[in-house]
DNA sequence: ATGCCCAGATTGTAGGACGATTTAAACAAC
DNA sequence: GTTGTTTAAATCGTCCTACAATCTGGGCAT
């Protein structure tokens, strides 16, 4: 792994950890130290980080870890809940094909499990797979670039809601049956619907 | 304007100007020298390039210009769908309240200006306008960060076709009618078959 | 309290150094 | 002539140093 790669992952990873949130500043020399590498990787780090808006950057004052107004994480939403439309309506139109339905049966297993267990760490785990299951499944790959740089990530940082893990759990697996039977328009209303559910959770018990 | 965001805008600019073409292989003391700058700020301009996809790095093997197999081609359409329906669809509700609408009308005539003049680079320049004005109508700030960050550019570059001019400025056309009426509907289904039209030229003449 | 100025902190950028890795060319073997 | 191997050049990945530009907070005068 490269000395950037190494910056971007501990800080999109940290941020899960919350060792990182939103809003908190970013300061070169010390993320070089932290990370062991130097000044100027960590510098190429927060350029990806930047493009992706997961950190903002102001021309001389530094970097800082983005952080959502309320209209902004609407608007998030909104483009959230298209994207998450077609990447389950691709995935039940790809679900055919690949021998990927076991793998996504396996991860809703794993979802139920850990929130039986209230093992949140593993929860997060499998929720990637669950994302990165159907991501595959549909096969298309600038979904599969653009997806993931969608800030649901800054999201979930800034608003820490318990009720989320439910829904969840709920919706992916409305959305992984509609999948496995390949039954497109029903798994992108499950896809949309499942975004929506979280912005009525965010709306409101708010920030 | 900082040393990597000449590098930066030079390249996305380059590629309008096919001064860089698709498969093109850069290399990082060649851009140094020729943006003037250090290695490093190329460094940094590269990782921006690659997270929004213009670019592809492989580790030790240097940077080259994205090329889109077509089926990566339709992929990109395919997600380029949507969003373009949402843009249309944002701008379509926020043409109420923003002052843009004569913006709009515009740089629509500015299109069928340079349309009629034969000037490409006006074109280009003016479409630019166009989408940048939806984008503000829409006011969502997420879309306005992702959407350019969809890899049209790149298409456009791969696949040069005249014929696509035409096609814009009569789409073009009918999304802002639809916009400046305020018809979410008629605007989201106007800008979503606006790339279909797209798809299909570049389907049938094919690269 | 308000405004100004300075020192320290931080960023922006260039450039040097050097090991690691790829690439291409020269060369040898079959 | 093709194939395989070695070698040299090119390029990348990384760290370090240096220094100007800029921001920030604190002290001082009003």
């Amino acid at each position: 792994m490269s000395a950037s790669d190494a910056v971007f992952f501990g800080i999109v990873n940290g941020l899960e950890l919350q060792k990182f949130v939103p809003a908190q500043r970013l300061v070169e020399v010390d993320l070089a130290e932290q990370f062991g590498v130097g000044r100027n990787s960590v510098r190429e780090a927060l350029q990806r980080l930047a493009a992706e808006g997961i950190v903002e950057l102001h021309r001389h004052k530094g970097a800082a870890i983005r952080s959502l107004s309320m209209q902004e994480t609407l608007d998030v939403l909104e483009v959230a809940e298209r994207m998450t439309g077609l990447l389950a309506r691709a995935a039940a139109r790809g679900a055919a094909t690949a021998g990927l339905k076991t793998i996504l049966s396996d991860s809703l297993k794993t979802l139920k499990a850990a929130d039986a267990a209230n093992d949140t760490t593993a929860f997060t785990k499998a929720r990637r797979r669950f994302y990165r299951c159907l991501l595959d499944m549909g096969g298309n790959r600038e979904l599969q670039r653009l997806f993931p740089t969608i800030q649901m990530p800054i999201v979930y940082a800034q608003y820490r809601l318990p009720a989320l893990q439910k829904i969840r759990l709920r919706d992916y697996a409305k959305i992984a049956t509609a999948v496995r039977a390949g039954r497109e328009d029903e798994a992108e209303a499950a896809g949309s619907s499942h975004v929506q559910h979280v912005r009525q959770a965010i709306v409101t018990r708010g920030s």
